[in-house]
DNA sequence: TTGAAAGCGCTAACAG
DNA sequence: CTGTTAGCGCTTTCAA
């Protein structure tokens, strides 16, 4: 352990002035505090000389603010993820604010997570799980004063503020557009739903398409994994393990289980698109690299981000208790994965 | 902005105790301190009633420990960042420490994020990136007394203990695999070498295999590209481009690199392996799921980022002074994309 | 076995 | 325009 600690004081006998001067040019507080000119510069010039840097723990606890946002990231290993968190990193940072991301992909440890979140670490939590006991734990955080904002909520009316996508949209437009290509026996994989609270929408996409397009629901071709890319490829393989006649298309859950369906057909010799399409959602920026390259319904993943940390920005600034509700747009990325045909997207 | 937060003189008030009581027995400090077992219960019954989470913040502060490693991630599209700050924080859970991931793809942010650090926030960083500039930033930080480690450098010795591979090995490694497979012209994608220090380990040890295969060195071989799939792509594309006879196989820097190689491969309608072998480094599990599975150079990623944490760890509590330099083991994962032949691997 | 008091480094009234 | 003062909520001697 080296040298003791350099504090605003030395600075500011290092300056020749007192240490409330070196706090107020430091940060450079608004206020009606007038520096002059030189002195502000022989506070600074004496910062720079000793290595100055604020105690940001003194700050916090003085200022009863961290500027610091929790980021509740429920699946790491899901590049969908690590997009919504960068684009709230990237806003955060012009903010001067930044994200602490909390990788927890269990209940538990979630809920444990936000019972500690009122510590004075962080002001505010923007939570990626949808799991109903976390939500929970939520709004007790909230009634304590933290900022909060989830991710794909769909519960009852909270006081929580929500950044969403339609997912139900997304997945009628997967699966409609499956059907324009002329599919009629499309199969589904559908996530284990470990927050399953409430029932998968883009399953219900995918059933309100089917029912659209005047075609009769299988059981049969739905099948249940886990939501990753091993789970995807299980998924598949049970799949076509159903027997006959297969489908001649597959919507995936996600992006991930997509990925690892397209690896089971390739195993099984199955060939795509020609003999089975298969149609993700997400749209992670691996897709445009699979083999084949991988058509999905894409979210916005950086813009979701973006307006989740803004959210929790301006509930932190009394902002606007308006738009408590945002709904970002989805749309089609057609690449190789279904065969070629394009067709307009949108909402 | 609810009810004031609940502070230890709160509990103090409704156990009936002193503050110095609440804290002694919530921060279960060891030292001579005795206090009976009537009144330990108490405390912790009215805390309980009263909701009571110990303010972090003033912890730190008075401490003068926050409990919390910064990691450095200079690459956070990478999943073997991923993967290595998995195993940091789950080491660094079980020893009561958080990891705060600063998602850092330049340099000027890192030194920036450096030079910020002893803000008492951190009491220690990992860092991921490799940059000279970086790493003189970190010097300083070590001197206003952090805790620092860096993963993977190969600087003239330094103070700050560091946790590698043998890189160079495990070029050879990949290079002599695909020798013995019977190539002869053998491709290296090569990274952009933002970080170009010190000149590709990976690409010394191919060049020593082919050395040890009596090979000739074509220069017409190697092609650098960005450090990611796209840039694998593009650079695979270069590499094509340069006429005939073209190589029968490619080592490249990375998985994401020889991922986007495997793309553009599939792309020009060149089949792996039969046309061309592609070997790359990392080993993430994304690899065994590309089409076809990418045979690799695995590094233990998750183990690299526990040995980190406990590095630091060890610093922080002034542990051995030994072992300040680990290197772990590489080994060679045999799948698809370079056709098949097993043989024994190691180190 | 418990409590009083000092102070971590900083910010924000309020005086001057 | 600048300095004095009073804490933020907690840990930790030291004394009772």
């Amino acid at each position: 352990m080296p040298a003791r600690r350099i504090t605003s004081h030395d600075v500011a006998r290092e300056a020749g002035v007192s240490q409330t001067t070196v706090s107020v040019v430091l940060s450079e507080t608004p206020g009606p505090i007038q520096i002059s000119a030189a002195t502000r510069e022989r506070v600074l010039a004496a910062a720079e000389r000793l290595g100055y840097v604020p105690n940001h723990v003194a700050q916090s606890l003085r200022r009863r603010r961290s500027r610091t946002i929790t980021f509740i990231n429920p699946a790491p290993e899901n590049p969908y993820f690590a997009e919504v968190v960068a684009g709230a990193q990237a806003s955060a940072e012009q903010a001067g604010y930044s994200i602490f991301v909390a990788a927890v992909p269990d209940r538990e440890q979630a809920v444990n997570i936000l019972s500690q979140l009122n510590a004075g670490t962080s002001d505010g939590v923007i939570l990626g799980s949808r799991d109903e006991a976390v939500m929970a734990e939520l709004r007790h955080a909230l009634r304590r004063g933290l900022a909060a904002v989830a991710l794909q909520y769909m519960g009852e009316q909270s006081a929580v503020p929500v950044v969403r996508t339609d997912k139900e949209f997304g997945g009628h437009l997967a699966t409609a557009y499956l059907i324009d290509l002329g599919h009629r026996r499309i199969g589904h994989l559908k996530d284990a739903a470990a927050y399953a609270d409430h029932p998968g929408e883009r399953t219900a996409g995918y059933l309100r398409a089917l029912d659209d397009g005047g075609i009769d629901f299988d059981p049969n071709l739905i099948v249940q994994g886990k939501n990753s890319i091993a789970g995807g490829d299980a998924a598949m393989r049970e799949l076509l393990s159903r027997g006959r006649p297969r489908p001649t298309a597959v919507f995936a859950f996600n992006d991930l289980m997509a990925i690892g369906a397209l690896h089971a057909l390739d195993a099984l010799g199955v060939r795509v698109p020609d003999d089975i399409a298969v149609i993700g959602f997400d749209g992670i920026e691996l897709g445009a690299f699979t083999n084949p390259e991988l058509t999905s319904v894409a979210q916005p993943s950086a813009e979701v981000g973006r307006r989740a940390f803004e959210l929790v920005f301006d509930l932190l600034h009394g902002r606007s208790t308006e738009v408590r509700d945002v709904t970002l747009p989805l749309r089609l990325v057609i690449r190789d994965s279904c065969g070629w045909k394009a067709i307009s997207s949108g909402r």
